[in-house]
DNA sequence: AACTCGGGGAC
DNA sequence: GTCCCAGAGTT
């Protein structure tokens, strides 16, 4: 665990030198922007939002302009950023600022979240931003960070591990320079420590990052928990024969594994034993269930029961073709096979 | 604590 | 295709 002195200098010495400056709602930064730039940044990338700040700053270039524009402007304007209740709180927010803050925005922290829109981070990111105020934020950039500097467990959507980001955030506040900081934060997860490659080998927390000590860049933060996937099985043939040749089977030009060669798969252990039967000379009776293999999908999981099975030959009115081969073990390697299929194979043949 | 809300970018 | 993005409000 590293000083928290030493993160905040080294990250704004970074900003510095290879932050984002030119931003669009940083020229000029007034709270009113910010604001706005801060609600249209909600799951949005900048990218995205520049053009839309732009055009709608152009239209409506302060708070009492918002808050006197009818709603269907405001929507007009917010037409392809998504989330369109942004668009009505924001809209409803200025009016309020009318009523209740003689038509600015409130410069504290419990008045900004009373707002429509405004939430704990955002009202930091206001408060730091407009007024170098010394308040947290917590976006998804702030929780990649921290999760990966201090090695913090678990999806940081989880209540219990967003509240310990948040007291880490409130820890690492500079004593100044915290409009910079925040942005710095920012611009730092966006750019830099990235959700995939993260510029690791130009990173000014290098020395610091625990999940970089641990080698654990990959893992950390947690991924959010997914819904369980479907659970499927399958039962496949090991067959061998007298040279030790293996029975493999086409499979079918849709589905998992279109067109690679695999190991005849049945739905059950009946299928399975009614299909040796019907191609195979031998005895069905003497079979070996191996350890079941699991594999995953994209969307659902697939646990495969292999059977290994010594057999004397495919029976005379099966020819050796509609999408069975027999293949030496040398041959494999040439073979187009599902991986879990291959691994199989090389264990059971080496 | 889980769900909803959009559209797009990165992979 | 999946996952995530400068989250917040509702249930």
């Amino acid at each position: 665990m590293s000083a928290a002195p030493d993160i905040t200098a080294h990250l704004l010495a970074w900003f510095d030198r290879h932050g984002r400056h030119d931003l669009p709602w940083q020229h000029p930064r007034t709270p009113y922007r910010v604001w706005l730039s801060e609600i249209m940044l909600q799951q949005t990338q900048v990218s995205v939002v520049a053009g839309y700040f732009e055009r709608f700053v152009a239209a409506l270039p302060d708070l009492p302009a918002l808050a006197r524009a009818p709603q269907d402007e405001v929507l007009a304007l917010w037409s392809g950023l998504g989330y369109y209740a942004r668009a009505r709180h924001l809209h409803t927010a200025a009016k309020l600022c009318l009523e209740r803050h003689g038509g600015e925005l409130p410069h504290d922290l419990d008045a900004l979240i009373a707002l429509p829109g405004i939430g704990r981070s955002t009202a930091g990111a206001i408060l730091a931003q407009a007024w170098g105020d010394p308040a947290p934020i917590l976006d998804g950039n702030v929780k990649r960070v921290l999760c990966r500097v201090f090695g913090i467990e678990g999806w940081p959507g989880q209540p219990v591990v967003e509240k310990r980001l948040w007291a880490i955030a409130e820890s690492l506040l500079p004593p100044t320079r915290l409009a910079d900081w925040t942005q710095a934060q920012m611009d730092f997860g966006a750019t830099l420590c990235t959700r995939a490659n993260p510029a690791c080998a130009l990173c000014p927390l290098q020395d610091v990052c625990v999940a970089r000590r641990d080698g654990r860049i990959a893992d950390l933060p947690a991924p959010k928990p997914g819904k369980p996937l479907p659970q499927r099985e399958a039962h496949l043939l090991l067959a061998e024969d007298g040279e030790g040749r293996v029975l493999l089977q086409r499979r079918p030009p849709t589905g998992v594994w279109a067109g690679l060669w695999s190991l005849p798969q049945l739905d059950d252990a009946a299928q399975a034993r009614a299909w040796f039967c019907d191609h195979l000379r031998g005895d069905a009776s003497a079979t070996q269930a191996l350890l079941p293999i699991e594999h995953a999908f994209s969307h659902y999981r697939l646990r495969l029961h292999p059977l290994r099975a010594r057999v004397e030959g495919l029976k005379p009115r099966i020819a050796d073709n509609d999408g069975l081969r027999w293949a030496r073990r040398a041959e494999l390697s040439a073979i187009g096979l599902p991986a879990p299929i291959r691994k199989l194979l090389q264990e059971q043949t080496a």
